[in-house]
DNA sequence: AATTTAATTGCAAAAACACGCAAAAACACG
DNA sequence: CGTGTTTTTGCGTGTTTTTGCAATTAAATT
């Protein structure tokens, strides 16, 4: 392999994760580490890379991290972990889009198989970084809004698609009046979504709790996982875990 | 054998393969070194590939390395500043993927009404933000590599679609050859955009003129634009304005 | 503070490279 | 056809680049 090639490489895994472990490089590339070394070192020379004790990371690095942008990240983090244990290796996993359901995509382990059929299309941006990883866009109209394809065309698609595991992001629960929502064409999506997998995990910060909207997609028992960044035990959930779902 | 020969070799390993080993070549041509690293010097001073240390690289193999700093980034507004013109109001538009399109839909004006279809996720997104748009993303595989939906559902989907104008960025051009590309998927595809649009419109940055990569698109004759950063009486260009096309 | 882990530095061998030179082949032209 | 010129090619020599190893230093972990 020429150096060249492996600089390239180098900056490829950068540019994917943001961060690039030493010993990683030596053995995915096959070289000493005396060669990852002096690579890393001639790529910040061309000022393409940082380089930190154990590796290096992207340039873009500090600016990608820093998206407190993202409202009540911390939250989010904390569901995304939880909801990362509902998925096994092998399984066809459904997901919606939305800043939950992205910061999920990107907590995912590195070396994770699965099939993901998505609505979003920047969910599929980020789990196309996952090598082992098979992404299936369902197109059709594009919302602005929400940031998720919608209408008659995506619709018709899942309904061809068996899912294992739905992931989704929601904006209201309430214990008696299940899930709902404003839209007419989002809450159409999520029923279609819903229809289409065998088990569903709804993932929701706990202040999206015991709100109730115009439109209702399904009663909580169609449910399977209720995932929030709160305690099982907390008391805001209790009327939740009356129900017939698993609270996580 | 002939010099000329050789070099078309190399230029067939390099296409085939993306890169060259100056002991491969040695060993596959029965030369010396020596003749090799002329070959691969007059390749390089007639602007056919790049060399490195230990052979040579494809000049289409210009990874998608600094993403921080798109590369040639100014080109490549240029060429999107000329295709705007192209777009009217009420038109139904075709887009591919590819930084050149990105930067393109950057700079398109506030005010624009259209209908766009487009099988790339990034570009779908960054067309949301205008107002009187109407995003339709053509969804299928999603591909690790260029990042737009590929295989036989985006296929079936674009043989109903009927464009006015279709855009695509391109891996390579050239006067005799037409447009080529090195995988098999993005052939079909691009293969498949053109045969739904009215006209078609090729964006090029001019590192990309004059190179033939393995499998074939489509000839000149078949795209309506061509647009590069160049002015249109450059010199680079005088082989492609006795073709059929327009040259912006 | 002790131990593990990663970085740095200098060194040496191998590989790749550049340059000049000369033999051979191809070419030009009276 | 003969002679002079250009092109092409391989070889020898010296230089540069690349790479791994070993010894030392620095940083993190416990």
């Amino acid at each position: 392999m020429l150096k060249k090639e492996r600089h390239d490489f180098i900056m490829r895994q950068i540019n994917l994760h943001n961060r690039v472990l030493t010993s990683d490089l030596v053995q995915l590339l096959t070289v000493s580490e005396d060669t990852i070394r002096r690579d890393l070192q001639e790529l910040v020379d061309a000022n393409l890379l940082y380089k930190v004790h154990g590796g290096a990371l992207s340039k873009s690095y500090h600016s990608s991290f820093d998206d407190s942008t993202v409202y009540a990240r911390d939250s989010k983090i904390v569901i995304a972990k939880k909801a990362i244990n509902l998925i096994k290796d092998g399984m066809v996993v459904l997901t919606g889009g939305g800043t939950t359901i992205l910061e999920l995509v990107k907590q995912l382990p590195q070396g994770i198989s699965a099939t993901f059929f998505t609505i979003s299309p920047l969910v599929a941006v980020e789990l196309a970084k996952y090598n082992n990883v098979e992404v299936i866009l369902i197109g059709g109209l594009f919302s602005k809004n929400s940031q998720v394809t919608y209408g008659g065309q995506v619709i018709a698609q899942l309904s061809e698609i068996k899912a294992d595991l739905c992931l989704m992001g929601t904006s209201a629960i309430h214990p008696e009046e299940g899930l709902t929502d404003t839209y007419w064409e989002i809450n159409q999506l999520k029923k279609a979504m819903l229809a289409c997998a065998k088990r569903t995990a709804v993932l929701c910060i706990s202040e999206k709790l015991d709100i109730a909207l115009r439109l209702r997609v399904c009663p909580l028992e169609s449910i399977s996982y209720l995932i929030t960044e709160l305690d099982i035990n907390d008391e805001a959930l209790s009327r939740y875990r009356e129900k017939e779902l698993n609270i996580l």
